[in-house]
RNA sequence: UGCGGGUUAGUGUAGUCGGUCAACACGCAGGACUCAUGAUCCUGAGACCGUGGGUUCGAGUCCCACACCCGCUACCA
């Protein structure tokens, strides 16, 4: 592997629309930390940036919502971020924004480069323009009349009730969904990246040159390589986000996607006058921690960009993480499912240790993991304070009952230079699972030092050697010293607040990373501070309250989600109605569709004749269980083939606000075929 | 539906090139110890490695099909 002179490391930039979550630390932040925090102890030349992405049009739409500017709105998320961040020690050398004026004058200048350089296409097309709010809108933020259906629902991009997807601007009655207002169809000019010209340069760069990324992140590759690149629109009709450094683009910012990676630089920049051996020069490895989502952006987008651009280095690897999930559930910042990461800094004061601990040990390195309460308590209890804080407290327990806290003479036996040895092994196997980013593992050989150190103590038994061989246990808490102060290195990729408290307690300077496994960390005649207890236990109580927490945003959730009411549709005539022949029918029987998760294919005996129904049933009603129900169907619908087979008709459904469906059945037992008008 | 990822003891996970690979942690059972936050240490029980085929002298490990879970995507008359 090629030795690197330094270090750039980025973290995904959060999105300023809301608070981090537990999720986010997990998968992003907290394996860059460890990372980090292990290269500057290895007293490597490194940087890691990081800042809020407060552009793109969900920040604008909910400013609007709020009646606040969109600088509002992100100054708010920025802060608490960033003071969540620290205070939980997420150490980046700088956190910064999009927002600030050295991003955009280096997003700008990024720009213009490649627009100088030709690298650019354009193209004109026409796209629907807000009057009232004067703004172009996206697909989704349109809605009108299907032009296949006459479904009055349908978005821009696609009618949910006949499912075609469509072109926003073959939208009969269209409407916005900000103003409300009848937009226009105006042409507009947008500048493209041709990604497309660059896949037989990433087709190598990903899948031959960099065999060891993540198989996550090259089979993400690999599925868009198959599809094929696109050409991709880096400019937006709006007024937030970086304005367009090019002469006649007024009204057009920067796509929010080209603009944040661009703050990666930027924040570097803002850091230090030196930023571009870190961008720049081929002796630097760039390491772009993210999650799953960005996986594009990362390894594909933003390398054409560097490319283009032409003097930029590319990243090293791009380390992607999975989920967390929160109680089996998906987290969800909407739905307010989520643990805030500085709510968990308020109510669990002086815990950060504790919190990094248990995510790191589950991290989503591999696959989805589950975050539960239950866990967080068990693992600080058997591991945390059973395994570590136990061993450091037998240790300087010991040492202050015999020696009043003087590190004693060391005379070592083989056995005693074995642990040391098998400490530097650690050592080393920690270096190489985080330089490998896999964290989880490092994080248990590191516990395997304090297992280590309890098993000696419990082989050597100094509390009874002290009646019979008191110059031997001298010996033997001087390793257990050494030992802790190893741990104090070892330990402070992942628990950065608590290696601090037992330097302080061992009364040293931080010793540096290759320290580990030494000897004589711990000067004999040395004078250590008093012992106090690394950890405290998690009550019962503290777990369920948390749990309960989270019932309660379930239970909210469920009464504040009013039923969401869709708007009348627009009126019809008697004659409209007469039009469509609706009966009670009974189900005959009903088969799940191959390969479909939703369609029931459903006989019906519509008293005219029994036919079949394709239904998108199947995730709330199992084949079996409808057998013999009575139901309203439509029964003079134009026949549509579905995956091969004819629906002749429609079930009529109630349907809930969070999707949920259910029947429509006559109170009486009506006969199949009884009109329903 | 297409693509990607996953499916290994009660739970969470390791298993790089196919041959001590069935491992580790927690939990559980029994024992030892008492320096330590009822912590620690030792021993043990617990998995036919999603299902079914195939390649091979030999497969969690390679190939094919299927099932289930997650994400994106489609579909949901």
């Amino acid at each position: 592997m090629k030795d690197f002179k330094r270090y750039m490391v980025t973290s995904a930039l959060p999105y300023a629309n809301g608070p981090v979550h537990l999720g986010h630390i997990a998968g992003v932040y907290l394996p860059s930390d460890i990372y980090v925090r292990y290269l500057r102890l290895m007293k490597k030349d490194v940087l890691w940036v990081c800042g809020s992405d407060e552009h793109g049009v969900p920040i604008t739409l909910k400013a609007k919502k709020e009646g606040k500017s969109p600088q509002d709105i992100v100054d708010r998320y920025h802060n608490i971020i960033k003071k969540a961040f620290e205070d939980f020690g997420i150490s980046t050398d700088i956190y910064s924004r999009t927002t600030s004026e050295m991003h955009y004058k280096t997003a700008q200048e990024f720009f213009k480069t490649l627009n100088d350089k030709g690298v650019f296409s354009k193209k004109t097309s026409k796209q629907f323009f807000d009057p009232e709010e004067k703004m172009f809108l996206a697909d989704r933020y349109l809605s009108g009349t299907c032009p296949h259906c006459d479904h009055e629902g349908a978005y821009g991009d696609q009618c949910e009730n006949c499912g075609t997807s469509l072109n926003a601007e073959d939208l009969k009655n269209p409407v916005s969904q900000l103003s409300g207002a009848t937009p226009e169809l105006r042409e507009t000019e947008h500048w493209y990246l041709p990604l497309d010209e660059y896949e037989p340069f990433l087709k190598k760069w990903i899948l031959e040159d960099h065999k060891e990324w993540k198989n996550t992140v090259s089979g993400q590759c690999r599925s868009w390589f198959e599809i094929g690149l696109q050409p991709r629109a880096v400019s937006r009709d709006l007024n937030w986000g970086v304005p367009l450094p090019v002469e006649n683009s007024e009204g057009k910012v920067m796509y929010v996607w080209f603009d944040a990676p661009i703050g990666y630089i930027s924040a570097t920049r803002e850091h230090t006058a030196d930023w571009e051996k870190y961008w720049k020069d081929e002796d630097t490895k760039l390491v772009h921690f993210i999650g799953k989502d960005n996986i594009v952006f990362h390894s594909i987008i933003f390398p054409v960009m560097l490319k283009a651009e032409g003097s930029y280095i590319l990243p090293d690897n791009v380390p992607a993480n999975q989920f967390l999930n929160l109680e089996g559930d998906k987290i969800s910042t909407s739905r307010n499912w989520a643990v805030w990461l500085h709510e968990y800094l308020e109510e669990f004061k002086g815990k950060q240790d504790e919190l990094r601990y248990v995510l790191a040990a589950n991290m989503p390195e591999a696959k989805d993991n589950d975050f539960r309460w239950k866990d967080y308590q068990d693992k600080i209890n058997n591991e945390l304070v059973a395994v570590l804080g136990n061993f450091v407290n037998r240790a300087l327990v010991l040492t202050q009952k015999y020696y009043d806290n003087i590190v004693p003479e060391c005379d070592c036996t083989p056995e005693d230079d074995a642990i040391f040895e098998q400490i530097k092994t650690a050592q080393q196997k920690i270096s190489d699972k985080i330089e490998h980013f896999r964290f989880r593992d490092a994080l248990k050989e590191m516990m395997d030092v304090a297992r280590l150190g309890n098993k000696y103590l419990a082989d050597t038994e100094p509390w009874k050697l002290i009646k019979t061989n008191p110059e031997r246990v001298k010996t033997i808490m001087n390793v257990a010293l050494q030992t802790v102060a190893s741990l104090s290195v070892l330990a402070e990729p992942f628990l950065p607040f608590t290696t601090k408290r037992l330097q302080k307690m061992l009364n040293i300077d931080a010793p540096g990373w290759t320290n580990a496994g030494a000897k004589n960390i711990m000067v004999p005649g040395h004078q250590t501070a008093k012992a106090e207890l690394l950890f405290e236990k998690v009550e019962d109580e503290v777990v369920e309250q948390q749990v309960r927490k989270l019932l309660k945003t379930k239970e909210n959730n469920k009464a504040s989600e009013k039923p969401q009411v869709t708007p009348m549709k627009k009126e019809i005539t008697f004659e409209d109605f007469l039009k469509s022949d609706i009966r009670v029918g009974v189900i005959k029987s009903a088969e799940k569709v191959k390969k479909t998760k939703k369609l029931l294919a459903v006989e019906v005996d519509t008293g005219v004749d029994t036919r079949t129904v394709i239904s998108g049933i199947a995730e709330h009603y199992t084949p079996e269980e409808i057998i013999g129900k009575r139901v309203v169907i439509l029964i003079n619908l134009a026949p549509k083939k579905m995956r091969g087979i004819e629906s002749a008709g429609m079930i009529l459904m109630g349907e809930d606000a969070d999707g949920k469906l259910t029947f429509i059945s006559p109170e009486d037992d009506f006969h199949a075929g009884a009109t329903i008008s």
